[in-house]
Parts: structure tokens; sequence; C-alpha cells
DNA sequence: TCAAGTTGTGCAAACGTTTTAACAAAAGAC
DNA sequence: GTCTTTTGTTAAAACGTTTGCACAACTTGA
């Protein structure tokens, strides 16, 4: 006969029912409940009925932390918003990023981590905790600094990770993205074929590979039109209403003027609608404007904003997708995913439709 | 001598450094490795900087779940959004909340985790999972049904638990709040103060202490200054623009309109916006409109939104607080915490500030 | 010089699981 | 009726930490 060894009660905090509570009450081993738990095959339907049912009275839950440390898998994923994303959390876009993450990494059984780096320090504790720790099953990475050091370090331990966005070193790693050279390039082209030649760029920090691909394709749709592009013409901000509003200050002050602006965010564009405004310009007839990322509000401003919808939510969701294939050693298709974007055509950089139906 | 008993190699996957390999390589007992990582004040300056330094060579990184499993703490909170709360992700409110919340956490070493249930077999999941599989030292709950069974079931196993909004059973419980009655009421007699009569009130979902505690305000402030409330100048919808949008279409088909609005959040205040201009009227001349949260954009909006601000970053960092006081056992000084909030007046509801400086 | 601290370290149990190996019992195969 | 396979179960080790207890080696104070 197996007498238990130690007692489980007389502790302060509530009683917690473990595994070997159950296997008592049961008559049974702790193997076999386990087995019970995690529908193993070879236990007897009538053990199995037996188990639970007393699992159920007696208020069983398997411990997570247990369970991962023998496991070695934690089904959890992290987000890791580097430093300089904080911003991100203003924007719609983030949102709407996470539902997608969300949504698939739910249904696939993980748990989501948040974190948000504050200080090159920080995202190293972060690191290490998150997943040197083996606190996380998986990473998904949502910077595209030009040359994130933290993705050559996740890539160096082969840990799993999917960046939101494209990193410069590391061309294998997993990553989904948008085609940002060509959505930037159609935003432009759009300008052009509605007669604009003097086009202007509001771009966003200058260390994020979006603003590197958004510019890059900014200037080859004015090249290949045979437009210049003026250096004046293009100023550089973060992703915040402000930068918009700053943007327009300055350039609206220059002896010669845009006509015509791609914005490198909708949020931003906001602003430079605002900017616009004030000092007097009607958007589209003075000036014609086309943004990014088409945030819910984008329809609902005076006058409706043009926007490049580069499918937020698959974005989030594919990531999700990617990063637990990987995980699961699935096979993957392809390291790299792109999301399929599309331009929104609307008031703000279109004259002739008229305008609303008062 | 002491001789090991397992050898920790040969296994495929990448050999990690335990608490073990370092006793080894530092000629000292697990405990004494240990109590190092753990600034223990009994470990000699000696050892502790060789067994540092054996740390940094071998790289070195304790494992998370193992010491999760002993010390009964996971350093790691939920942030929960019950069902119906997706929509909040859709809402700058929930952006600007979690940068809040993970001020404070962060810098108080805990790590965040996100989920969201979408079905109420998920919620229970994910409680089961979170809470009672011991996973999170404590939850922030984003609800404010009305008679949420969640925190029901929360608060009988004195699980830490904070509460953003209000709970009509559990009185007891953390919570951190706006006072919405008053906010609502605050916003309702701006509009009376501006000469209103006919006053409508654009709400949220009805089972929702937001909703109600908004709508009680506005009532309140109707009440004192003898108006009427037309029930039919009462709307309900979900907090999206197209509820404000819905919301214009029905009240202004109505023979007798009001000439002012209530609206319980600011997306849906860009809804109303949007509505009211497509069917021809302008705002504030025609009608006047407040809304609730001011979120960065509804100072572009076209008029720009008045709006209540109710403080969303100290809501988050608030919550955060209390939550970890309460985990710490410190002591709290009051169970229900209210952020201020404060009517921030733009062009929407103000017929005499001038229009801009065209 | 000796009793009484103080300091630094180690042993071993514990945390709540999973899983390998072993094995008894039952069922098939002939 | 024996041999083989299948089925259901268990014991025990392992996962990587923390921590109470024990104890040896120093200090102190008289």
């Amino acid at each position: 006969m197996h007498v238990a060894k130690q007692l489980n009660k007389g502790v302060i905090s509530m009683a917690v029912v473990t595994i070997k509570d159950i296997a008592k009450a049961a008559g049974v081993s702790p193997s076999t409940v386990s087995r019970v738990v995690s529908n193993h095959p070879r236990i007897s339907k009538e053990t199995s009925r037996k188990v639970k049912r007393i699992m159920e009275e007696m208020g069983y839950h398997p411990n997570v932390m247990a369970k991962s440390l023998v496991s070695k898998t934690t089904q959890t994923l992290a987000i890791l918003l580097p430093r300089p994303a904080e911003e991100l959390f203003k924007d719609f876009f983030f949102g709407e990023l996470m539902r997608g993450i969300l949504a698939h990494s739910t249904r696939a059984g993980y748990d989501m981590m948040l974190a948000a780096a504050t200080s090159p320090q920080d995202e190293d504790d972060t690191i290490s905790r998150l997943v040197f720790g083996r606190r996380v099953d998986g990473i998904i990475l949502l910077s595209s600094r030009v040359d994130d050091p933290l993705i050559e370090r996740l890539d160096k331990h082969k840990f799993p990770t999917v960046l939101i966005g494209r990193s410069e070193g590391q061309p294998h790693i997993l990553s989904v993205d948008n085609d940002n050279v060509k959505a930037a390039y159609d935003a432009t082209h759009h300008l052009i074929i509605q007669g604009h030649e003097r086009i202007g760029f509001v771009s966003g920090l200058p260390n994020l590979t979006v603003s590197l691909d958004r510019m890059e394709g900014y200037r080859k749709a004015m090249n290949e039109a045979g437009l210049s592009v003026r250096p004046e013409w293009i100023v550089e901000g973060e992703f915040l209403q402000h930068s918009g509003y700053r943007a327009m200050s300055f350039m609206m002050s220059l002896p010669e003027k845009p006509s015509g602006l791609v914005v490198i965010d909708d949020v931003v564009g906001f602003g430079v609608l605002h900017g616009l405004t004030e000092l007097g310009y009607t958007v589209p007839e003075d000036i014609s404007l086309v943004s990014f990322n088409n945030i819910a509000l984008s329809e609902l401003a005076t006058p409706p904003i043009s926007s490049i919808d580069i499918g937020t939510y698959q974005l989030g969701y594919t990531a999700s997708q990617m990063l637990i294939r990987r995980i699961q050693a699935e096979t993957i298709h392809q390291n790299r995913v792109i999301i399929p974007h599309r331009l929104i055509v609307r008031d703000s950089s279109v004259h002739s439709i008229s305008k609303r139906n008062s």
C-alpha cells in the first residue's frame, strides 16, 4: 500500500488541489491522472470517467508552470515592441494588428504576452527573461528598425521569431510585410495620374525600413514619370499627428509648394490635413493627399483621406500563423510573406468626385 | 565528494545552462549559485564575484518556470478583455490605456499577458488557465458589464483583481474608474449652458455600466434644468463609428430633432459628425456635440470635437499600481479610485468661437 | 581559553507535472 | 494450453529552481 509522504494541508493560502490529491481520491497513481488529463489513448474509459468526475468535484486545475517545466513548452508567445514603438499604441494600426494576432493565436491555443521596451537595457532584460528564461515559445517582433540587433540575436539562437516588417541584415528570418515600395509607388502614381507634378513625401523616422521602402517607391514613381524630387519636399517625423502638422508649417512656407502629398500614415495624414486647413488650403483642390494604413477613421476625415489599405489584420493573423507553424516545426512554405495592399481612393486625392450631396 | 547523477548533454536542442552547471564549474553547490542570483546577504563577496563571472561566461539565464513553480509567483499580470470588448481594440482609448498599464507594470517588474475572450466558453478556459493554473499573479479586468459573473468568480477565490470600470454586484472589489455620472452631467450641462433645450444621447450597449452611468448623468442634468428627456432622443449602439452614423440617420428623421448631442465615445462621435454632415447639417450651428474619452484625433475632426478627457493613461497606470500593491499585500488605501475627468471644449459645441482664421 | 555568536556554505526536500520503463492482466493466435 | 500481443497501470526519475536546517569555521567578549 502506498502512503503519502507529505500532507499538503495546513498551509495558510487556499489549499490547491494537485494531481496527487486527485490520484489519492480516485485510488490511482498520479501518472494515471496525468494521462487522463492529456487524453492518453491507453486509459480505460472507466478510469477516465471516474478520474474526471473527481477532478470536477475537487476543482482541479493543472498547474501550468509545472507542466511547462517538464514539457519545455509554454504555449505562450510574446509581442515585442522595441523601444521607439511605443507610439504605435497611439495608432489605430496597432489595435487592428493585435486583433489579427490574437484571433489566430487564441484559436491555436497560445497565450499572448505583451512587452514594450522603453530603453535598450530594458529590451535586453525583457529578451533575457522571456526568451532565455524559457517563458515564451516564440516572439513576434514589431520593429522595422533598419538593423535591429535584436533580430540578429534571436536569429543566432534559433529562437522562433517572426518579424512584422523587414530587416536589412537578416534576409532569411521569418517575416510578414507589405510590399511597401510598390505601395508607395501606387500611391504616388495615383497622384501623378491625377495630373500632379509637384509631389512631396511626409515620411516617418528614417531608421525604420517602412520609411525607407515607402520613400523608395515614391522616388521610383517620380523618376519613372520624369518628375523631379525636391529634397525640401521630403520631411521626416514620427507617426504622430503633430509630425504632419509640423511638416505642413514647413512645406507651405516654401517658395514653391507641392500640389500633392504622400503621407506615411493616416494619423500623420490627419495632422497634415489639419495643418493645411489651418493655413487656408483646401484639400484636394489646392493639395491632394494619399496616406497609408487605412485606419477606421480615415474615411471620416474631412475630406475623407485616400489611403493604402495594408491589410493590417491579415498582417497580424499571418504573423501568428507563421510563428506557430515554426514552433511546431511544420514545414514553412515561405520565409517571407507579403500581404497585398490596395489603394482606397477617397475625396482627399480626387478633384472630380462631387463633394458630398450638400 | 559530490558526483553529478545525470549529464545534461547529448540532447539535440541547444544545451541549456542550468544552475547546476554553474555550480559544478564554480566548484560550489547549486544553493550557493541560487543565492548569488538572488543576492542573498550571507554570500561572500568573493564567491559572488566568481559565480557571477562564470554565469556570464557560460551564458546562464534562470529558468522562469522552475522559479515560479517553487516560489508560487509568476511576476506576470494579465489584462482580460471579456467578450464584447474586442471592439475596444478599434478605439484609441485602448492603446492609451495599455500605455498606462504597461508603463507602471514594466517599471514594477511585471510582465503583461493579454487575453481577449471571444466566447463565454473561451472566457472560462482563459480564466482557468491563467488564474487557476497559477500562470499570473493578478488580473486587470477591462469590463464594465453590469453584472459580470467573472468578477464574482475571481472575487470569491480572492484572486487579486482590479476592475477598470464598475461592478453593480461586487462593490468591494478593487476598481479604478471615472465618475461617469458626473462626467456626463458636465457634458450635458455644458450644452444646456449654451442654450440647448433639446438634447439627445447617443449611448453604448446598455449592459455596460459606463453606458448606464453616463445615461444617468445626462438624465440628471436634464432634470435639474427642467428639460424633458425624449426616449427617441436616446439611441444605443456599439463603440464604433457606424453606431454614430446610424444614430443620426434615425434621429434626424424625427419630426422634432435635438439641437445638442452627448455622445458616449469619440469614435462614435466621428460617426455622428459624419452622419450629420452627410445629411446636410452643420456642427455646431445646427447641432452641437460633446463626446467622451478625448482620443488623440478628436481635436483634428472637422470641427474639432468637444470631449470629456477621462485620463485614460492614468486609469491604466493606477490600475496597475493598485493590482501590484494588492499582490504584494501592501495596504490599500481605497478600494475604489476615481480618476478625475475634465471637459475639453472645442468647436463642436460652441457657436461663439470664431471658426479658424480662414 | 571557552562559550556564544556570526558567517558562509552544503544537503536534501519540495514545487506539480510528464514520461520512460516495467510489468501484470487480459485477449488472441495457433 | 501455451506463446505472443495488447491493454491498463504504476514507480520513479526528471524538469530547474528555492529554502529550511545543519554545520564547520571564524569572530568576539569575558
